[in-house]
DNA sequence: TATGTATGATACAAATTCGATACAATATCT
DNA sequence: AGATATTGTATCGAATTTGTATCATACATA
């Protein structure tokens, strides 16, 4: 369960925000005001804060100056959306930036990147033989480190993280490329291939013919 | 099979959802008013309910608190879309937010998204000796796994979710195969048959003369 | 009971899917 | 820039699924 700090100086506005993370799995907390804000910080463990940038009593570059030395991500919430204020806060050290007024799927979308970007959930995942450091990105099978490209890891940790559910194409596409899934296409299978291959997870990825694929646990060996 | 009430006063709007729910898989009422919405509520068991706040005789608000006592999870339907009306119907307790117009595409998603949440959707469905695992898109028959192809899985989950209903073919064949249905085909009976073998269900689907199919339960061994 | 039609059973053909391989296009690194 | 690695497309063939055809049998109704 991660812990996410929300700070923002409109109340119904920060509330939203921890309403719909909580609902979606995260602890989480709102401040009103920058002072409250630095306390909750030092007195708790935050995985992720989510700061508004104008606050009435300091100034948000200031406090994500302050937020640094924790090494906590931060996700700007902003009405400002001139390019010069973006680069100001990507610059200053944001993960990065939501305008108002935003969609909270967008928002919980973006939350959930920079949290595995920073690796705040899980660090290391084992399945059978095979073990995956999240944190270094790296993969290995009975100790022995094997070495995968960007999209085979980011699908394998998808199967992984959805095991024992058959999952169709177009769910796998649109998750791990990040992009509309139009069908017709062979790039899934190939991945999954060269993922068996690599792996020994030629029984354990099985096919669903017409469906897509699934990792089955239980045959893993 | 999930029941659902939808609560609108524009009575256009609300026949429209019930019927893309029912066409979907799931059993759907509808209410014109707050009134008959809570009379309702009260006698049957709902597993979700879309709300539009913007009633005339109830205020959306005030409805949502009374439903609070069922644990019925809600889904609110609003033409408003200011931040501080989605603030208040979260805060109230609705799971989700619908913004008219809106795609009724969204809409299923969302539908589907929250009863998943509440597990309301049964993912394992056991029928006789015949288990179903609908994440892992698995079938069972006393404990020995059973491999269906598609069109074979999703004719046995429709039978079973519309157990001792006499089925036209019609209806099979535009619920499964998802296309219309021109008769002067031997598709369904084909399909049928297979299932019946897998299945071991010679007994339990029946043929209705010149209508389709029923699957009994009481005949099930 | 006779008759026309509907369904069950079997065989087979058409269509689709998926794994494998080769290779071209991109991206990344030195 | 050149080399290397990654990523995606194209093609082929085997396996599977899906649907049609055919014949036998069962059924409803007159």
């Amino acid at each position: 369960m991660n812990k996410i700090l929300v700070v923002d100086d409109e109340q119904s506005i920060a509330d939203m925000i921890k309403l719909c993370l909580s609902k979606n799995g995260y602890i989480c907390e709102a401040a009103y005001n920058g002072m409250d804000a630095t306390k909750l910080i030092e007195e708790k463990r935050y995985d992720l804060i989510l700061l508004d940038i104008m606050l009435p009593d300091i100034d948000g570059y200031d406090l994500i100056e302050y937020i640094k030395q924790f090494e906590i991500p931060v996700i700007f919430i902003t009405a400002k959306t001139t390019i010069s204020d973006r680069v100001k806060g990507l610059k200053i050290g944001a993960e990065d930036y939501i305008s108002k007024p935003f969609d909270l799927e967008e928002l919980l979308a973006r939350v959930g990147t920079v949290l595995r970007r920073f690796n705040k959930t899980e660090q290391i995942i084992s399945i059978g033989k095979i073990r995956i450091d999240t944190l270094s990105r790296s993969v290995s099978l009975e100790n022995k480190t094997i070495s995968l490209p960007a999209k085979e890891y980011d699908l394998l940790l998808f199967l992984i993280r959805n095991k024992n559910i058959a999952l169709y194409r177009e769910t796998i596409f649109e998750q791990v490329w990040q992009e509309p899934y139009f069908g017709n296409t062979r790039t899934i299978d190939l991945h999954i291939q060269r993922l068996k291959k690599k792996l020994n997870l030629g029984e354990a990825i099985e096919a669903i013919y017409k469906v897509g694929y699934k990792l089955n646990t239980e045959k893993l060996k």
